[in-house]
DNA sequence: CGCGCAATCGTTATATTATAACGCTTGCAG
DNA sequence: CTGCAAGCGTTATAATATAACGATTGCGCG
C-alpha cells in the first residue's frame, strides 16, 4: 500500500497536478528532505511552547509519520526505525505517539488504527478538530477545516441531549491525484 | 466546578429519565424481552427483503448485539454465546458480523472496534450513514440524523478535489442518562 | 429427485494492534 | 547534589482481525 504509483502523465497535466500547495493533498513525491525538515522544526516548536520534551525518540517518530502523506500504523514505524538501526518495543512507540497526539503534532485516522502528521498550523485545540480526508488507493490524509460542521454536529447531539466532548469526522475515498476511483 | 450531582437511581425521576421512546437513548434496562423480539423480527424482515440468509449463527450474533444499547466487541460476543453453550472461532463471529454490516441491521463504531444494532428504518442505504453518539460512561451508543451535515461533508471534501466514498462522524460524551459526565 | 454450485461454516493458524507491570535511567527544579 | 517525576527498556500478554482450506448446507434447475 506504500508504493505510491504516479501514473504516467498521458494525459496534459494541467493546473491541479502541480501540487498547488494550498492544497491539502501535495504531491507526496515532492522535495521531501527540506519540507520533512520544515515540519520537525514546527514540531519542536510546538513541543518547546508547551514545555514538552520532544525526545528522541520522539523525533524519530515523528520524523517516520511526517515523511510520508500517507497515514501509517504502529508497526510500521517500528519496523522502519528497526531498519535505520533503532530497536525498540511497541510500546515504546505508542509512548512516543501518546505524547506526539497529546502535542497535537499528529493525528489518529479511528477508521484505519492509523497516525498521520498534522500540517496545519491552526486547529492545534484539543476537543476540536478538522475533517480528515483519506485516500483508499495512495493513503494519503488531507485535512480541511469543518469548524462549521463541528458545530452543526455539536447541535444535533445536543438534540438528542447528548452532551458532546469528542468529534470526529472522516472521509474515506479518492485523492485529486488518485481522481475517480479508476485504476 | 459545578456539582451537577446526579440523583441515584432511586431518587424521584422526572421526565427526561422516563425513556422517552422517541429519544436516541431508551433505557437500557427496559423490557429488553419484547422490544428485543421486535428488533430481530425487524432483521429477519431486511434479510428476507433483500434475499439474504439470517442463518442461525447470524441471529445469534444479532441478538447478542440488540440485546444491550452499548456497543459491544467481537470478543465479547464470543464469550457470552459461549457461555450460552455455542462455542465458535472468533472467525465466524467476524463472519457474521460482516454479514450483519452489510445488510444494514448493525453498525461498526470505529471509534472503538465495537459494534451496536441498529435501531433505525430510514438511512440503511449504504454510504450514508447517520451520526453515531457514543456515551463515555455507560457505552450507551444512539443514532441522530445527519443527512444535511453528511452533505456538507461531501461539499467540503468536493471543495478539496477530493472524492468521497465513505463517511465517519462519531461523538463521544456523555448520554443524557449519565448526565454530565459527573459520576 | 438429485446434481451441482455457491454460500456458509468449522478448524487451525497467524497477523495486527495495543497495553500491563515493573524497574532503571535521566533531566531538572529546588 | 539530591529527590522526584518523566521517559524509556524489557518482558509479557491482551485485544482485535484475517488467511487458508476443507466440509457442509441450502437451493435453483435440469
Amino acid at each position: 500500500m506504500s508504493d505510491t504509483q504516479v501514473p504516467p502523465n498521458a494525459a496534459p497535466v494541467k493546473a491541479e497536478a502541480k501540487a498547488d500547495p494550498r492544497s491539502p493533498f501535495p504531491n507526496p513525491n515532492q522535495q521531501t528532505a527540506k519540507k520533512l525538515a520544515q515540519t520537525v522544526e514546527r514540531a519542536t516548536q510546538v513541543f518547546a511552547d508547551r514545555g514538552l520534551r520532544f525526545t528522541k525518540l520522539r523525533q524519530q517518530v515523528f520524523a517516520e509519520i511526517a515523511a510520508t502523506h500517507a497515514s501509517i500504523g504502529a508497526y510500521e514505524i517500528l519496523a522502519r526505525l528497526g531498519e535505520k538501526g533503532t530497536r525498540v518495543a511497541p510500546i515504546s512507540i505508542y509512548r512516543a505517539i501518546d505524547a506526539l497526539l497529546d502535542a497535537g503534532v499528529i493525528h489518529r485516522l479511528e477508521s484505519k488504527n492509523a497516525f498521520f502528521a498534522c500540517r496545519r498550523t491552526d486547529h492545534t485545540v484539543k476537543g476540536k478538530r478538522p475533517i480528515f480526508l483519506s485516500c483508499e488507493k495512495c493513503g494519503a490524509v488531507g485535512e480541511v477545516d469543518g469548524q462549521h460542521i463541528f458545530d452543526l454536529i455539536g447541535e444535533a447531539a445536543k438534540g438528542a441531549k447528548f452532551n458532546p466532548r469528542v468529534k470526529f469526522v472522516e472521509v474515506s475515498g479518492f485523492c485529486p491525484r488518485c481522481a475517480t476511483g479508476e485504476t
